[in-house]
DNA sequence: ATCTCCATACGACATAAGTCGTATACAACC
DNA sequence: GGTTGTATACGACTTATGTCGTATGGAGAT
């Protein structure tokens, strides 16, 4: 494993896990105390790309929060056909929904690039969830928030056809840049894990993407998706 | 609506609450206090067939649960399909997760035959889990199963046919009756509810059943449907 | 017993999605 | 500059799913 723990740097350890926790989206308004009380028990890890985390039905033993890099958690069918249930970001949490139902790790969580994380011990995290009641509510708003958009995933697969579910995820990933509304690619986002977060496969991802190019609601390129009617698209996300 | 409170019965109310309180999933095993806050603070409510408790998009006040009778809460696509996310039965909760979050209830809940509920405020809710740990652990215990339950909602509309997540939702609810596995049929079972918890449509259901029924797998009956080869159903439900 | 409503059955058909073989193009590496 | 590997394109084809019109049959109402 790619653990560094010398002693002596246990507590610059500790204030860079302060650090990164003021950046993490559930607990940036936690009080100082809860804070720090996480930092103490978070221990550093990084991974290459293209690194396993953990792996399905592996016994859930930590929690981990994203400092930099992206990772994703996805589930196999036996045909090896994919499903992406999550893509994880910096500042965001991982591992943590197993750890509170007692259960394995329910998907395969892969590193997208170079990671570095900060992994908690089930034990000290459900300690610390029963002794900072703010820790508590900032767990639960946060699988609240998981809960909406697996509901939301449901909607998408069963109510919508791919190009539909295409237009919604772009608008939803989709931000500004040098006057252009667009979706960033990153190395990692090929057409093949793209089509796997949609539900679908590469070659009907790539018909739905340029259907819609021919339509004038947008435009491929090799480091981004760049929206030109934002408003067509999301009448296309409608049905 | 159905509400029932004067003052002079408000004890036995509470009682009440109590009694019912000992049956919910992840309320049974709270310590008594916990449960007796719980109790003080619930409403009872009554609902008829067919009811709407609340819809999509409805500010969220209230969380619910239920003492007895069955309810669903579903979305529909703008072309009124319906996708049923949850079928709550009794002892169990709804409602919950928009009160975390601070949203709007994310889906139109209906009652499927006579059901009566115990409301909780958001504000009690949030009160009682800041000042009880166990509770806020009983909590994060039952979203995170929540979660768990979409992740495999989610493998099964993208990675399965209908076949396959019929089989494998037949074996999850089956249970033995006289000598029998089977999963019994309430009046509101009927093809079309059933296909919308699948993912589908009444007729594609139709034909998965009897496709089932002709290979030997299980019978359809008014009242139930019996298992005949459950090795064999769950075969099926892996592809 | 009769009527009516609703759930289900059935066959024909439409269409979205998935599959496959092969072609092209770009990037990284030597 | 050439080579190799990976990502994407494209067209032909298969299959699962969805749709529709109509038929049947039982349950409950009168």
């Amino acid at each position: 494993m790619s653990t560094s723990t010398s002693s002596s740097s246990k507590n610059t350890q500790t204030e860079n896990a302060k650090r990164v926790l003021r950046n993490v989206r559930h607990f940036a308004e936690l009080p100082l105390a809860t804070q720090n009380a996480l930092a103490g028990v978070a221990i550093p890890r990084q991974f290459d790309e293209g690194q396993v985390i953990f792996i399905e039905g592996e016994p859930a033993m930590y929690l981990y929060i994203i400092e930099s890099g992206w990772v994703k958690a996805s589930r196999m069918s036996p045909e090896g056909r994919e499903q992406a249930m999550l893509v994880v970001k910096p500042g965001e949490m991982f591992g943590d929904v197993a750890l509170f139902t007692d259960t394995p790790y329910p998907g395969t969580v892969v590193a997208l690039e170079a990671v570095k994380v900060w992994a908690i011990e089930k034990s000290d995290i459900l300690a610390l969830i029963t002794h900072y009641p703010e820790l508590a509510l900032a767990v639960i708003h946060s699988l609240g928030q998981r809960i909406l958009y697996y509901i939301g995933l449901v909607e998408d697969l069963s109510l919508r056809n791919v190009e539909a579910r295409l237009a919604n995820t772009l608008l939803k990933n989709a931000e500004y840049s040098q006057g252009h509304l667009l979706v960033q690619r990153r190395k990692w986002a090929t057409f093949d894990t793209m089509a796997n977060r949609l539900g679908t496969v590469r070659d009907v991802l790539s018909r739905a993407l340029r259907s819609l190019e021919e339509e004038g609601f947008l435009k491929v390129e090799r480091h981004a998706i760049i929206i030109l009617d934002p408003e067509g698209l999301a009448r296309r996300g409608e049905t």
